[in-house]
Order: structure tokens, then C-alpha cells, then sequence
DNA sequence: ATGTTTGTACGAACAAATTCGTATATAAAT
DNA sequence: ATTTATATACGAATTTGTTCGTACAAACAT
């Protein structure tokens, strides 16, 4: 059973990753400092991320206040896991070498890496 | 103008990268390996691809012959940036740090992501 | 108490992507 | 020559995702 929320479902997620728990009218206020859309959109798609189990609710209150039940490294993971495998032939070395050829990572970013990759090899 | 393949779309490029110049019969042949799909619903996508400028083809036979226009590398780019911006907070170090945490890389990977920093680091 | 604001529910329009059936042309086999 | 297999073209049904309008309930302000 695959859980993958759709590109729209992503942006809401990516808020309530961001704040925690929210109302709708918190998401969708966020939500229009980068895009144009009526409330109602941003309402239904919340109801519908609930029917699809993407986030729980409190509806005790009035304002239903939504949390993300998917966490963001498992919203990662599915999204490393489905381009791994449709556009890197299932070899995650060519999408970290790819990534870092052309996102032109910081010092301290591949400071953080190489730590990482000792620690890989060091813990195993 | 962004060209952004979909889901089916990735599917069939893949099957052209790997093997060059491909008939629908090849594409829909290798595409059966993993799915169930009628063959004029793979010739439909690939007609779109050409129209969508994704695929060229060479029509002089009966049967004709379609190459990929987009790169692989550019698919990866195009992935990539998706992603790093709508799970990754703009990331690059996040997203590879989660890809070479959970997709458990072989010492051969690793060696190679080590080396590819090395001579990144060196030459800049 | 009554109007205004703020909320949910939900059907339905719209759009994009996917799937397939049917028509038709060409090549190959008998 | 006629049948059979293999192609393309393309309209249309289906499915999935997105957007919005309208109805209605609860809270708030006057």
C-alpha cells in the first residue's frame, strides 16, 4: 500500500512539516505567499489528505486543526526511492554524484557529507 | 518552457535511453516486462511524446523509429531540482544524506562519492 | 436578535494523463 | 490475388488531480 501524495498535497505537507499543527485557514494563508487560490481549494484538498490517511485532525473545536501522520523522511524516501528508479537506473551513487555536480553544494554542505560518509564507514 | 516528462512518460524515455533507437514494438515489448498496458496505448504515448517534443523520430520506413531529444542527465536535473525544492527544503546535503542513509550504498558507491568529492574540492 | 465573519461539507466543473477501440494503410505469407 | 499480420492515426472513454461555487452551521459583534 503506497502512500504517495500528489504534487499539491506535497506544498500543504511541506507547511505542516514546517509549523506543526495547523487550521486550514494557517496552511492556505502560507500557501498564498507563493501560489493564487481560493480557500475551498486549499480546504478540500486537506479533506481529501485526510480521507487518503496523509494527515489526522482534531475536530473538536470549530477550526479543525490538521497534523501530518506521514512523516517528511518518509514523504523523502518514496520520492528518492521513485527517481532512483525511474531516471538513475536504480543507482543512488549516480543521483548523489549527479546532485552534487550541478547543485553546486556548499563547502560546509560537503563538509557535512564527507563527515557523514566517515561515520558510514567508520559505524559499519 | 520547462519540460517536465510524466510518470508513463519516464517509463518509455528510460527503455530509449538504455537502448538507443526503438520501434513502439520495442518500447511496448520491454514495457510489458513490468506492467500490463495494450500496445496502442504505448504507440498514443509515444505519438504525445513527439508531439511534446520529448522524442524525434524517423518515419521514412513503415514502422518508425523513435529517438530520445531530452537527455537522461537532463531528466535527473529536472528530478532532482523537484524534488530537493518540495521535500528536501532546498537541500542538496539533506537529499543525499537521506539517499545514502536508508538506500544502505555499496563500499563501491561510497568509494566513488568519496573520490567525486576529493576531485571537486581539488579542482575548485 | 440580527447581521457579519469564519468555518466545514460537498457536488460538480475543469484539466491533465492514461487507456483503449476502431479505422485504415502497408507489408508479408499463402 | 487474397488473407493475415503489423503498422499508424486518432477520437473518445476513463481516471486522477485540481479548482471552485453554493449550502449551511457556529461564533462573534452590534
Amino acid at each position: 500500500m503506497e502512500i504517495k501524495p500528489t504534487e499539491s498535497e506535497l506544498e500543504i505537507l511541506q507547511i505542516i512539516w514546517k509549523k506543526g499543527e495547523c487550521s486550514v485557514r494557517d496552511v492556505h494563508e502560507e500557501l498564498l505567499k507563493n501560489k493564487d487560490a481560493g480557500y475551498t481549494t486549499t480546504l478540500k484538498l486537506m479533506q481529501i489528505m485526510h480521507d487518503k490517511g496523509l494527515v489526522e485532525r482534531d475536530t473538536t473545536a470549530k477550526t479543525h486543526l490538521y497534523k501530518a501522520i506521514i512523516t517528511r523522511e518518509q514523504a523523502q524516501q518514496t520520492a528518492l526511492d521513485k527517481i532512483i528508479s525511474t531516471v538513475f537506473k536504480g543507482s543512488t551513487a549516480d543521483l548523489v554524484i549527479q546532485a552534487l555536480g550541478h547543485q553546486r553544494a556548499s563547502k560546509d554542505e560537503i563538509e557535512a557529507i564527507r563527515s557523514y560518509l566517515r561515520d558510514v564507514e567508520n559505524g559499519n
